[in-house]
DNA sequence: CGGTGAATTATACAAGTGGACAATAAATTG
DNA sequence: CAATTTATTGTCCACTTGTATAATTCACCG
């Protein structure tokens, strides 16, 4: 037992990967354990890396929990985004339904993306450059919610819109958070149906049928 | 400075009181700097007494954790329910009104009890007593929620009722973490207002001016 | 008063943390 | 093919963590 180890073969990888590779581990152990389980050995050994290679890429540890949060709240906006995206601009009711739809499937609703949002969102009340990546993200996330929302056929009235895109936006979040951290307390498509329901409740619009979960058994308005 | 430090004086308390204040330091420590921050030493200084005593109230760290985040629970729906019970049940839409309106008010919306709850959720995602107090106070909460759409003048629907108080709780809760974890973000009351719309709105009702904000610019419905 | 026991303090410890740094292996360059 | 540089590994360290336990102080009871 005492008995040396063999030295771990040395393994050439490209910068990129390398990076990607330990974001992507630290991202895992975060969701699966908490901030707490992302040490830098744990993170090293989930990349199959030493632990001492991560201040070769990272100038902290810190560094690399910034990247990583960084890396997961664009990674969902952007899903939202292009599921939005696939809709052209003529139909702009069903380009909000098409956003607000991304949020409840995977990946961006999974018990995965709520754990490591949960896990990093308390780092933001202390580390500047987390809440600013926060606050941040946050901003541009409902921006993009209020612009949809200001090319619905409606008068034009900024204010409006803008208290529109908060109380969305407050909507999504909440059912995100509760479908994700109590994934078998709803139905399936529980959750996505109350979302469009309750955005358009909020909007005073309605959403075509084909953005709902398949077993389509709406109660009518 | 390696001189012995003086010993502490031995103060005598009484036994709640000490359990009550160890809780105490622990919530105030999660809120101001993260669960990290709530070490036992900084939860004994910071409650005046020494680390070793933690061990002689709670069998370990993790119980005190367990007790000081179902308090931080139970206080803010007991919060709630306090103002919702202060109006007469025989005007059920501002009962549901003082209800919802007093998460948007200290001391339930600010961002010490926010951070609180923010520090301590992902917790729940490994240690299954954590698990169990946020699902149990989750749906107390709810079901009280519930319980007073029920009461609302409207045909009997349950699967109905389900739908929106899980909805209006999405809708409270997300607004309530972006109050929280923002608060430099919005103008002063303008998350109430939005949140008592948003509610009306997702419900189809009108809640009574005299729970929206003072400076009562709202606009016509 | 003297003794018993609980409440409180102080000390000690094993395990784990992030970080510094030297050793090594491979790629690159001349 | 030698020299240099860079990526990667392994070792070490000072510090913190939660916990165990011994030493104190004090209230209470005979």
């Amino acid at each position: 037992m005492t008995a040396q180890t063999e030295r771990r073969p040395y393994r050439r990888e490209g910068e990129e990967k390398r990076r990607e590779g330990l974001i992507a581990a630290a991202m895992e152990l975060v969701a699966e354990g908490g901030p707490e389980a992302a040490t830098v050995r744990a993170i090293a050994a989930r990349a199959g890396v030493t632990p001492g290679l991560i201040r070769h890429y990272f100038q902290s540890k810190e560094e690399l929990t910034h990247a990583a949060y960084r890396q997961v709240m664009e990674d969902m906006t952007a899903e939202a985004m292009r599921a939005c995206d696939a809709i052209p601009e003529s139909d702009p009711v069903s380009r909000l339904a098409a956003f607000i739809a991304a949020n409840f499937r995977p990946p961006v609703m999974t018990t995965r993306s709520v754990g490591v949002w949960a896990g990093y969102m308390h780092l933001g009340r202390n580390d500047p450059t987390m809440h600013a990546i926060h606050e941040a993200t946050y901003l541009a996330y409902r921006d993009r919610l209020q612009s949809l929302i200001a090319a619905l056929p409606r008068p034009a009235d900024p204010a409006r819109d803008r208290r529109d895109a908060i109380a969305c936006n407050g909507l999504i979040d909440g059912l995100w958070i509760e479908g994700g951290s109590l994934p078998d307390g709803f139905a399936k498509g529980e959750i996505l149906r109350i979302a469009l329901d309750g955005t358009a409740a909020l909007l005073g619009i309605r959403f075509p049928d084909s953005f709902y979960p398949d077993p389509s058994d709406r109660k009518p308005a």
